[in-house]
DNA sequence: AAAAAACTTTGTATCGTTTCAAATTTTAAG
DNA sequence: CTTAAAATTTGAAACGATACAAAGTTTTTT
């Protein structure tokens, strides 16, 4: 039913090898790659990848683990990956694992078995044991955003703790001395990663640091902020340390009327493209989303050719 | 390097045809089956799905192309279709097309050479061009929240020119005479319809209304909704058509100090998570996420064993 | 205990593509 | 115009799994 290379050697009197070449780079005579031509555009023929991936043990696809489609963050990790890999040839699987290991590690067998050259994980947890099954067949793997505790995978992450402690002593130099921050999941490394950093700020400084869980959503953003608003009436600055929890803190704030300017600071992480509009004045801790994207396609491109395992830290900016 | 089913045959000393009937549920003698689970677990066997599906013709894959990775009400919609689909056995192959059609062209062609078992997709405009290739080959495509012009695939949308009017008759039932309307790009039948849905139920009430185009963003829904406040003080109304302009009027309207009373009302669209926690009093269009997903996929299913194509129109909730 | 029936296993061909040595054609050199 | 060298094309054998008819078991019936 499909069009194969037998149909277009059928058509061209050719023979199914020179058709090959053809798409493989090799040269052919030009009337014969005029015919090859002509013949694609009227039969309407796609390469059959899974053939073409049996024979060569290249599929030119590459699986994406995203924990949450619906996490705002990640699928722009998402999309910085995809265009970074486009650009190589090369096609994107993406599965969500709704932040459950056991999914993952279900999703690491479907890509095994559509045999994707690479994987590039958002972890779910420290923890790779998911992904061992892909790691035991020397497929190569790339973290993205969070460590595990694996040494055979690659890692791209940013400085958490050091942007983290950068964004509360910018706050405390600033006169703000009594600061609440949302942390995320404590599961996480980067999240305890990013309140080890405000810890230490707040310890050298000598401020005074109001710990609230925010849970990873807008939901417990929004939620921990104004726990700590209405707890610590004289709270001097907010810091919410991930995407979701920022745009509830954001909304918690204004409900409350506070105001940004010298006797209040916000800070955010990672959503410059809404909150900076709605609330004038406030930080944001920047994470590289395009150079982590590029950065965790180019290693795992890498080790597809055979490069070593590597692990990357990219710096945050602060605006 | 990968471990095959011939594999399998070596370490049980069976035939790989044996092995295949075991995986294909035919049945085995008890002592070799064992041997073979034995033989799965050392060795760690996943079955390749490209030569399976080379031999069978069927992939047990489906592609979903989604217009923007970025919008939460889509990625809601392939969670829903992941979910109804896993259930089936079948896998997702998720492709973002960034609202292009011409990169939806070339993913409709990607999932061809992955030769998916069928495509959902939620069409980026009205045209069905991008989908020709696929259509044309018989593959079963199902679109989902938006029409196209092409009668060869089927189509799974809510009645929204119906639950438009429906929310803004409700306003004004309740006295709010003057509304605005937030409404997205024109170039979606969605958006066509639920606009004309509204003007539909100014006219017969005899309402004023003011339609304001929101560019399907929360910015655009932010800048619009501001827009309407300030050029119109006496506004009594405001009602925002989908999920991202949703969230950036309610901005807006905490922004400009709006209450939600019997002085002014405002109703948003499908983001029943977070906006209803923010706005209390509020009203809501919310499209049968869950429904849309699962019934997208049995359409897909069905076609998929021949079955005909389907026109579907759901209805919408509104709370 | 032999024959029949029912169940398992096996060989071999095949899916659509690429590989690679061998065969053929073209081009360049003498 | 021959012949050597270079460039193209070809045929047959993979890749890993499944289908199917044929062969080999086991179980049941007589």
């Amino acid at each position: 039913m499909a069009v194969t290379i037998k149909d277009l050697a059928r058509e061209t009197g050719l023979t199914a090898a020179t058709i090959s070449a053809y798409f493989n780079g090799a040269s052919v005579r030009p009337y014969n790659r005029e015919k090859i031509e002509r013949a694609i555009d009227k039969l309407g023929y796609i390469r059959n990848d899974y053939a073409r991936a049996l024979r060569t043990h290249r599929s030119m696809t590459i699986g994406v683990l995203i924990p949450e489609l619906s996490n705002m963050f990640f699928t722009g990790l998402v999309t910085e990956i995809e265009e970074a890999l486009r650009l190589k040839r090369y096609g994107l699987i993406i599965c969500d694992c709704r932040s459950d290991p056991s999914r993952e590690r279900e999703a690491v067998k479907f890509l095994q078995s559509k045999t994707v050259d690479g994987i590039i994980v958002m972890p779910a947890t420290d923890s790779a044991s998911s992904l061992m099954s892909a790691v035991d067949k020397r497929l190569p793997v790339v973290a993205l955003d969070n460590y595990t505790e694996s040494r055979s995978i690659s890692h791209v992450v940013v400085n958490n703790r050091n942007a983290a402690k950068q964004a509360t002593e910018q706050m405390l130099a600033q006169g703000h001395r009594k600061i609440a921050v949302i942390h995320g999941d404590e599961k996480l490394f980067t999240s305890r990663e990013r309140l080890a950093g405000c810890r230490n700020a707040a310890a050298q400084a000598d401020g005074v640091l109001i710990a609230e869980q925010g849970g990873n959503s807008v939901r417990g953003g929004y939620e921990a902020a104004k726990k700590a608003l209405c707890e610590h009436p004289d709270l001097q600055g907010l810091f919410a340390t991930n995407y979701e929890m920022s745009i509830g803190a954001a909304v918690a704030l204004k409900e409350c009327g506070k105001q940004i300017d010298e006797n209040f600071a916000f800070t955010g992480f990672d959503c410059a493209k809404i909150l900076p509009v709605l609330c004038p004045g406030m930080h944001m801790v920047l994470q590289p989303a395009h150079e982590l994207g590029a950065v965790a396609a180019e290693t795992l491109l890498a080790m597809i050719d055979g490069g070593p395992v590597r692990n990357i830290i990219l710096n945050c900016r602060i605006i």
